[in-house]
DNA sequence: GCCTCTGGATTTTTT
DNA sequence: ATCCAGAGGC
C-alpha cells in the first residue's frame, strides 16, 4: 500500500510530493490540487518514509484550513497525526510562547489582545504620551505600529529611523504601547510572531530544540506570509533545511496586511539549492473560464510564469452583463440563480456571489429577500466581535490574568456598578503612583491608609468588584468549567443585565453559543480549562464557521472567497472605482493586487461564471456613473457572451417567464435568518409593499432618473409588481413598483 | 449614567 | 446613506 499512496497524483504533483529533502518551492496555480499535494506529501512522509509525525510542522493560513487538513490526514493515516504540529503561524507561536516565553519575560498566563483590545490600549497610550487624537488619528498610528511590527522594527529602531514629526509621535506611542502590553501581560497578534522570533534569536538553545525537532516543514499560502513569518520559517528550517513552501504569487491579495509576495521571489535567493515545481494543470474550471482568468492576470508584472492548462471541456461562455444600477444588477443575479436552480442542474448552495466591498452586499441581500431566495451572508458582525461575547470573555480573561487592565476596564462598570469615568481615572492614577496594576490597586485600596480620593460609595463599589473577581478566581480552580461559566455569567450580574437590554434575547443567544464553544473544555480538571478555552476563542474567525453544505446562495467578499470553489460564480461590480477599487488608482502595485483579486474571483468558478457591472451605482449618498472595469478589456470576446444563457434569447432585461417564487411561503426575513446564522437579525428590515398597481399597459409615466416613458407590461411578482417601461431616452427598463418612484403623467 | 446630537469616514480583515 | 465615536445635555 505504501507504493500506491501517491497513485492519485499526476506526475507533477507526484514529484512535488516525493521531493522530501532540501528546500522546495511549489508554485501551484488555482485548482491545481495544491491541498492534495500537501496532504499526500505528509502522508507519504509518515507512511512511506517512516517519519514520526512528531517531527513534522505544517503551517496553514486559517484555522479552518488546518482543521480540514487534519481531517484529511486522519483519514489517510488512520489517526496517527495527533503528534504533528499543524496550525496557523499565530497558533503555533502562541504554543511556543506558552512553553518557552518565560525566557524573554512573557509569563505563561499571557493573553492575546485582538484588534479591539489593541485599539483601546493604543488610545490610552496615545493619551498618556500627550498625543492629540484630533491631530494624529489613532487609526493612523495603529497602522504605522502594526506595519513596523510586521517588518520587525522595534520601538528603538523606529525612533532611530524616524524621519518626520509624525514618526516621532508614533515612536512615542509605540514605546508606551509596548510597555503597557507588558504591564498587562498581553501580546497582540503581531507580537505572537515577533516575540517568537525574538525568543529564538535571544536564546539559540531554545531555537535549537525546535530546529532539531522539526525535520520537515511545510508552509501553505506562502504568498501571503509577511517578513516575520518568513523569518520564522528560515529559523525553524535552519537545521534540517527540509522546507516546502507552497504558493501562488498571482493569488497574493493581502499586501495591506503586510503580506509580502517578495517572499516567494526571495526564497530562491535564500535557498539557492531550492528545487522548484510547477503545478499548472487545473482540475477545477472549464477551459473558457481558465482562459478568461489567464487573460485577466496576464497584464501583471510581478509574476512567476505559471502557465495554466486544463483537460476539462471548454464549457459555456462567460456571461458579461451590464445592469442599469446595483438594484438591477442584484436582480439579474437572483433571477439567474433561480433559473439555474429551476433547471435542477444546480442547487442554491452551488452558487456564490462575490464582491469587492461589503457595502455591495446590501443591494444583493435586498434582492434575495425580495424574491424570497435563501442566501447566506459571510461576514456581518463577527461572532467574537459582538459586544456581549467580548464582555463575557473579558471577565474570563481578567479571572485568568488579573494584570489584564484592558479587560478590567471593559467590564468594571458592565453591568453598571456606579463606577464612572471619574472614579476610574482616580483609581488608575492611584495605581500608577504606586506601580500597581489596576487589579492590584483594587485589592490594596480597601485596606490602604492613604486611600484614593474617592467617595466611600465608589470605594465600596470597587471593593465589591474586586471581591467578585477574586471569588471567581477561586471558583475557577474548583468547579467543572461549565459550572464555572454559568456562575460567572450569573453572579457577575451580566445575565440579568443582558435580559433587560432591548436586544437582550439575541445577545443571550450569542452567550449560549459561546457556552457551546466552552463545552469541550468541560472534561478538563478544574483550573485547567480556562487557559485553553481563552486560547481557542482568541484565534478563530467567522469564516471558520462557514457551512458550505447548508442551502442558500453564498454572498461573500472576493478576499474571503480565496481558497473556496463554486460551480457557479457571479462577480458583481466590475467597474472602475469598485473593482479596481478607486483607492488603488494611484499605486501600480496596488492596482496589480486588484487584478489578482479579480483573478482569484474568476478562478473560484468551476462551470459557470458571470461578470456583472452596473452603469450607475449609488455610493456614499451620491450616485456615480462608472466605466466598465479595465479588467474586462483583456478578456477575448470569443470567450464571452452578453446573453444570460447561450441557449436562450439575448434579452437580459425582459423578465424570464419562470416559476421564480417556490420559496416564498414564509416571510422573507424568517427565511433569511434561517439560512444565515451569521447574518445579524438586522435583516428584519421592513418592506413597504404597495397594494395593487396603479399602472397598466399604455400608461404614460415619469421616472426621476429615466424621464418620460410608457408602460409596456406589468407582472405581479409575489406581493410586488414588475413593470416594464419604454422610456423616451433610455429604452426598455424593467422596474419594481416598490422601488421605482414612478408617477403618472 | 444614559440619551441625543453632530461630524467624519466609508477596501479588503486568514490571526 | 449610514454607521460609529465622541461630546454635551439632562
Amino acid at each position: 500500500m505504501t507504493i500506491d499512496l501517491l497513485k492519485d497524483l499526476n506526475p507533477a504533483q507526484r514529484k512535488a510530493a516525493e521531493a522530501i529533502s532540501g528546500p522546495i518551492l511549489i508554485l501551484a496555480g488555482p485548482g491545481s490540487g495544491k491541498t492534495r499535494v500537501i496532504t499526500y506529501r505528509i502522508a507519504y512522509l509518515v507512511r512511506t518514509v517512516g517519519v514520526n509525525p512528531h517531527r513534522i510542522l505544517a503551517v496553514t493560513f486559517t484555522n479552518k484550513a488546518a482543521r480540514e487538513m487534519r481531517e484529511r490526514l486522519e483519514r489517510l493515516l488512520a489517526g496517527s497525526v495527533k503528534d504533528m504540529t499543524l496550525g496557523t503561524f499565530h497558533a503555533i507561536c502562541a504554543g511556543i510562547l506558552r512553553r518557552d516565553g518565560e525566557a524573554i519575560g512573557i509569563q505563561r498566563e499571557f493573553v492575546i489582545f485582538d484588534a479591539d483590545d489593541q485599539e483601546k490600549l493604543l488610545k490610552q497610550a496615545a493619551a498618556d504620551a500627550n498625543v492629540d487624537p484630533k491631530q494624529y488619528p489613532v487609526g493612523k498610528i495603529t497602522a504605522a505600529i502594526s506595519s513596523a511590527k510586521s517588518q520587525m522594527t522595534t520601538p528603538e529602531k523606529f525612533r532611530e529611523n524616524a524621519r518626520n514629526y509624525f514618526d516621532e509621535i508614533v515612536a512615542r506611542v509605540y514605546e508606551r504601547y509596548e510597555k503597557m502590553l507588558r504591564q498587562n501581560n498581553a501580546v497582540d497578534f503581531d507580537d505572537l510572531l515577533l516575540k517568537t522570533v525574538f525568543l529564538f534569536k535571544r536564546h539559540p538553545e531554545i531555537l535549537k530544540r525546535y530546529q532539531e525537532r522539526y525535520v520537515h516543514l511545510l508552509v501553505d499560502e506562502f504568498q501571503d506570509t509577511n517578513l516575520v513569518q518568513y523569518e520564522l520559517v528560515k529559523l525553524l528550517a535552519g537545521r534540517h533545511r527540509n522546507v516546502a513552501v507552497v504558493g501562488d504569487p498571482d493569488q497574493s491579495i493581502y499586501s495591506w496586511r503586510a503580506a509580502d509576495l517578495r517572499n516567494v521571489f526571495n526564497f530562491e535567493r535564500d535557498f539557492p539549492d531550492a528545487q522548484i515545481y510547477y503545478l499548472e494543470q487545473n482540475y477545477r474550471s472549464t477551459a473558457k473560464i481558465l482562459q478568461v482568468a489567464s487573460s485577466v492576470i496576464a497584464d501583471n508584472r510581478a509574476r512567476k510564469d505559471i502557465k495554466l492548462w486544463t483537460e476539462n471541456e471548454p464549457g459555456d461562455p462567460v456571461c458579461l452583463l451590464e445592469a442599469y444600477n446595483e438594484q438591477e444588477e442584484a436582480q439579474m443575479v437572483v433571477r439567474e440563480a433561480e433559473r439555474l436552480t429551476g433547471s435542477k442542474k444546480y442547487r442554491l448552495s452551488d452558487i456564490a456571489v462575490m464582491y469587492r466591498t461589503n457595502a455591495q452586499s446590501r443591494a444583493l441581500e435586498e434582492a434575495f429577500i425580495r424574491y424570497g431566495v435563501p442566501y447566506k451572508l459571510v461576514a456581518g458582525t463577527r461572532f467574537y466581535e459582538r459586544r456581549e461575547v467580548k464582555d463575557l470573555i473579558a471577565y474570563f480573561r481578567l479571572i485568568h490574568n488579573p494584570a489584564d487592565s484592558v479587560s478590567l476596564m471593559r467590564i468594571i462598570n458592565v453591568p453598571t456598578r456606579g463606577l464612572g469615568e471619574k472614579s476610574i481615572v482616580e483609581m488608575q492614577a492611584w495605581a500608577r503612583g504606586r506601580g500597581l496594576s489596576l487589579f492590584e490597586a483594587l485589592e490594596a485600596s480597601s485596606t490602604a491608609v492613604d486611600k484614593p480620593p474617592l467617595t466611600a460609595r465608589a470605594l465600596a463599589s470597587f471593593d465589591i468588584f474586586y471581591k467578585l473577581i477574586q471569588g471567581f478566581i477561586e471558583d475557577s480552580r474548583q468547579m467543572p468549567f461549565l459550572e464555572f461559566f454559568d456562575r460567572v455569567l450569573e453572579r457577575s450580574g451580566y445575565q440579568a443585565y443582558l435580559k433587560v437590554q432591548p436586544d437582550g434575547e439575541e445577545r443571550l443567544e450569542n452567550i449560549a453559543e459561546l457556552r457551546t464553544v466552552a463545552e469541550p473544555f468541560n472534561g478538563l480538571p478544574p483550573g485547567e480549562a480556562l487557559s485553553p478555552f481563552l486560547e481557542s476563542v482568541s484565534l478563530v474567525s467567522d469564516l471558520d464557521n462557514l457551512d458550505e453544505t447548508e442551502g442558500g446562495v453564498t454572498l461573500i467578499t472576493l478576499h474571503q472567497a480565496k481558497g473556496l470553489e463554486f460551480p457557479v460564480v457571479f462577480i458583481v461590480g466590475l467597474e472602475e472605482g469598485v473593482l479596481p477599487h478607486f483607492r488603488s488608482f494611484d499605486d501600480p502595485a496596488q492596482m496589480e493586487e486588484e487584478r489578482r483579486l479579480c483573478y482569484v474571483g474568476v478562478t473560484r468558478a468551476k462551470r459557470r461564471l458571470y461578470l456583472l457591472r452596473a452603469f450607475r451605482r449609488s455610493l456614499m449618498g451620491g450616485s456615480t456613473v462608472n466605466e466598465p472595469s479595465r479588467f474586462l478589456e483583456a478578456i477575448p470576446s470569443n470567450l464571452t457572451t452578453e446573453a444570460v444563457s447561450p441557449n436562450e434569447p439575448v434579452q437580459p432585461l425582459i423578465p424570464l417567464q419562470k416559476k421564480l417564487y417556490q420559496y416564498a411561503e414564509r416571510p422573507p426575513q424568517a427565511q433569511a435568518a434561517q439560512v444565515s446564522k451569521s447574518a445579524a437579525p438586522g435583516l428584519s428590515r421592513t418592506h413597504v409593499r404597495p397594494s395593487a398597481p396603479a399602472y397598466k399597459t399604455g400608461d404614460q409615466v415619469r421616472h426621476p432618473v429615466f424621464g418620460d416613458g410608457v408602460v409596456i407590461s406589468t407582472l405581479p411578482v409575489k406581493d410586488d409588481h414588475e413593470i416594464v417601461v419604454s422610456f423616451k431616452d433610455r429604452g426598455l427598463k424593467k422596474l419594481l413598483l416598490s422601488f421605482a418612484k414612478l408617477e403618472k403623467t
